[in-house]
DNA sequence: ATTTATAATTGACATATATCAGTATTTTTT
DNA sequence: AAAAAATACTGATATATGTCAATTATAAAT
């Protein structure tokens, strides 16, 4: 009966890996054929806006922001864990430069897909078309409502969500040690890394996080719930 | 050699309807069988966030805006004018209520076009199930470049950005009568109505945009080009 | 043509959040 | 283990932009 999008800040899908189950066995050793795995350690750079990219990278392991930037600004898109594409931008085979940059923020292992043999199964499984099409649709929900949020909420709402978001969807715990930056963190929230360090610590004053350094422990869900609606 | 997007706070296709020729005769007949053409006069509702939705939306001619809103926010998402589809989140099976509202800012007439037949489409005729996929990852990118937009910049550039945005490619035209109030202008720039109001007179009194009441006429694109850059 | 409603404008004021600059802590390197 | 570098934190201050309230202009309705 709720009439609205969840609008969170987070963006983190959890099944674009399945969509490989629609491909048949023969399809499937052509994919192989045609893919590479990389390893990257943390920090390092997966890909890199504006420059060539003739594949499609699915994240195999690890952990990735997506983001775009230009010389004094940086947004995260979305997070990226295990099981699922970077982005499908690169599908287009008009889109010969990858509009984003991504980076591991734990050491993960990528596949990278080659754009036309993507394009190839694309045309003759029309199940797995579609199982993309569905992807393609639901990241775009999902980036809405991080536009959303972004853009509407207060930074004590956007913070909330985010913390949440790792909690629940991302590390699937109510303690975690983070493997982002302050700066990481503000980055996803849209504000200052001052602002964010300041928010942290009234969370913790007010009992609804504990923290030490990068190891997060969430209490009240409730209480960041509501601020995340209101805020 | 730029390596960057054209990172611009506006979002306007205009191309989808092409998609179409990639149908044969007989699935061009399908689909006009299937689907039912609606007149909506300025201001009315096309479609409502929440509502149920088994049919995607094409704007023949006219102007929409496709809008999320909660009891007290609303964030245009884009400006749809005639010749694209208002969303594609509607053909995944799972998505069953719209997640967006979409109004028309004239008089507008959109076609629907049943869900399950246009699915069927996609498995059938595979080219124009790139061509969806094509248009889906070409949207994301859209509103990626919005996104960044209005998360990173100042106002004064994210309205300089709108005012460039609706002369060179809605309106096509330097001067224009806008059919959009003050209020649908800050909702684009995401931010307040009077604030809207004053940097326009502030881009007036400067000479970059001459403007009375309704009337617009953008005079200097270079400057305000500048400012939506550096802004 | 008057009245009513809606939209646009202006000014005064408040405030959330950024910025800057300095210090402390943690991590990495040697 | 010491030095260097990177990250985290704190306080003081600035400012862009929102909010509120009042006024004027425009459009719609009777």
């Amino acid at each position: 009966m709720e009439n609205t999008l969840q609008f969170t800040a987070c963006t983190i899908s959890a099944k674009h890996r399945g969509c490989f189950d629609k491909l048949t066995e023969k399809e499937h050793q052509l994919l192989e054929k045609s893919s590479v795995k990389v390893s990257y350690k943390k920090g390092e750079v997966i890909c890199k806006q504006g420059a060539f990219a003739s594949h499609i990278i699915l994240m195999e392991e690890g952990l990735s922001k997506v983001f775009i930037e230009t010389n004094t600004n940086s947004l995260i898109l979305k997070l990226v864990p295990g099981g699922n594409f970077i982005g499908m931008a690169t599908v287009a085979e008009s889109q010969n430069v990858f509009p984003y940059s991504a980076t591991a923020y734990i050491d993960s292992v990528v596949k990278q897909i080659d754009r036309s043999v993507f394009r190839q199964l694309l045309t003759q499984n029309q199940a797995f078309a579609l199982e993309i099409i569905d992807i393609l649709s639901a990241n775009s929900l999902q980036i809405y409502g991080r536009f959303f949020c972004l853009t509407q909420k207060q930074a004590y709402g956007r913070l909330a969500d985010i913390i949440l978001c790792l909690a629940e969807r991302v590390f699937k715990a109510n303690e975690f040690d983070l493997p982002l930056s302050r700066k990481d963190l503000a980055e996803l929230c849209g504000m200052s890394q001052e602002t964010v360090i300041r928010m942290l610590n009234k969370f913790s004053s007010e009992g609804l996080i504990k923290m030490t350094g990068k190891q997060f422990h969430v209490i009240d869900h409730e209480s960041l719930n509501k601020i995340s609606r209101t805020g």
